[in-house]
RNA sequence: GCGUCGGUGGUAGAGUGGUCAAUUACAACAGACUGUAAAUCUGUCGCCUUCGGGCUACGAAGGUUCAAAUCCUUCCCGACGCA
């Protein structure tokens, strides 16, 4: 039931547009994947979130197993379930909290870094004086609970039993995403950790997997008639009806900025037998487009990609031509809730003094719900409308109103989404190129 | 009219002789945000500056003092009490 095709290429790079089959629907790549860290995109509820164009959530093995517990999810027939989330899943291993907690933890890093930031040269500039809450070991890795400080211990083998709880359709090998700024030495060691990880997150899947759609299970041909009692209650369901579902595993690749870590990264992962892969960890803005195409060119050509973490629309642009079918950022959604929204002329901050009294919304032929005021399920039921003014919205984010980060969010997932799926479709029109440009060219003045 | 208490930067409110251009919060102004520790964080926030400093300021005007937002005098304004 886990199944990926591609429709067409593009000429003269790794670009591709394809459809990704899952137990909950199609996903149609390339994609942007929405984040719902804790089963939830922040300030939307599931609907607001698909009338935005979102196929696919994706949420956090990490923060779901610290509340409100994976076997709680579990219990209530799975994360989607749980969330009233009608489409596709996926949930992140937690690789990432090793590094947000870890390293970054206190400190002013991010994945991210722009080599002419003199800044990102200074590793350990600490913006407060805690201790890292994650701790990494060969075997596995520990937390103290940022919620509550008690300890936990994930392994591979732990984060892919809870991400079967969560029961996503896509799940994440567990790895580490490293900091930019460690050396070397360390990327290396920590890539053959990364490495040793994914095959443990492989195994365990595959016997989980075994162990919940029987023996002879085959995940080409599934089709769902119904739940066999026994396997449901091996499972421990609660509710009958929601039967076990096949999940897909994604391995991820790592390698910082080395081209040699990359390239040997990407044959290690690409080799195992995962459904698709991940390209994880940190990157340096000017060149993680060669980092991309590295990896893109040695991962199995027919397997689905997930640029773990990018959003930023120049960079979904790159991603794209460089052979990526998905992509999940929390930026649109964070920067919304602070008051920044994308335009076509790159984004703006809806707080700056200017915006107090314009009458106008975001953009003018937007047709999302903060701009055009209608939803597109149901255009024009509620009569005429011109949708949210930039003046309301500074005014909704100066008080300091839920529905600010509401109604920003709506607009950058609409924004963001769109953009994605017009890269989809021009690659099968044949003109991303000029596509491409025509937006460059007015979004990055 | 008498008495008491009080008048501090956009607001609230510290400070009661020098370390005060004045704690703090809010507001304002700007910036950041890339597998969410995030409806968060950072910077600026009297005027001028060659960034050393200079100038004007704590209701107003005088005064004491080497030095006053802080002490004294008068005046103005506010709250409360008594007539």
């Amino acid at each position: 039931m886990f199944k990926f095709e591609i429709q067409k290429k593009l000429e003269g790079n790794l670009g591709r547009a394809g459809v990704i089959t899952t137990p909950h629907g199609e996903i149609l790549t390339p994609a942007f994947v929405t984040v719902a860290t804790k089963a939830s995109t922040k300030a939307l509820t599931p609907e607001q979130t698909q009338d935005c164009g979102v196929q696919v959530v994706l949420a956090n093995t990490y923060h779901l197993y610290l509340q409100p517990g994976d076997e709680l999810i579990r219990d209530a027939g799975g994360f989607a379930k749980f969330m009233n989330w009608q489409g596709p899943t996926m949930t992140d291993s937690g690789g990432f909290q090793v590094f947000s907690l870890g390293v970054a933890y206190g400190k002013e890093i991010s994945k991210v870094v722009s080599i002419t930031d003199p800044n990102f040269l200074i590793p350990e500039r600490s913006i407060g004086s805690d201790a890292p809450l994650a701790k990494i070991g060969n075997d596995g890795v520990s937390f103290k609970s940022h919620l509550d400080g008690s300890l936990h211990y994930i392994t591979p083998e732990k984060s892919i039993e809870i991400q079967h709880n969560l029961g996503a359709d896509i799940i994440f090998a567990f790895d580490e995403c490293t900091s930019p700024t460690e050396s070397d030495r360390y990327q290396s060691e920590a890539l053959d950790r990364t490495h040793a990880w994914a095959k443990r997150s492989l195994d365990k899947h595959k016997a989980l997997e075994k162990e919940k759609m029987g023996e002879s299970w085959d995940s080409q041909n599934f089709v769902r008639v119904g739940a066999p009692e026994e396997r449901v209650k091996r499972r421990n369901f609660a509710n009958p009806d929601s039967m076990p579902l096949p999940q897909a595993l994604f391995g991820i690749v790592q390698g910082g900025r080395s081209e040699e870590l990359r390239k040997k990264s990407a044959s290690v992962i690409g080799a195992m037998d995962f459904d698709g892969y991940g390209i994880g960890g940190s990157f340096a803005k000017e060149d993680m487009q060669t980092a991309v195409k590295w990896v893109n060119e040695i991962l199995p050509e027919e397997k689905p990609r997930h640029l773990l973490g990018i959003g930023e629309p120049e960079d979904l642009f790159m991603g794209v031509e460089n052979g990526v079918d998905l992509f999940d950022c929390v930026g649109p959604t964070r920067i919304a809730r602070n008051g920044t929204v994308f335009t076509k002329n790159g984004k703006i901050n809806l707080l700056n003094a200017k915006f107090v009294n314009l009458f106008e919304p975001i953009e003018k032929d937007c047709i999302c719900y903060t701009c055009s005021g209608e939803r597109s399920d149901i255009k024009g039921a509620r009569g005429p409308t011109s949708g949210y003014s930039c003046a309301y919205l500074s005014h909704l984010f100066r008080a300091k109103e839920m529905e600010a980060a509401t109604l920003a969010t709506i607009h950058n997932l609409y924004f963001i989404t769109k953009l994605v799926s017009d890269m989809r479709q021009s690659i099968i029109d044949d003109t991303f190129q000029e596509f491409k440009e025509t937006f460059l060219k007015s979004y990055i003045k």
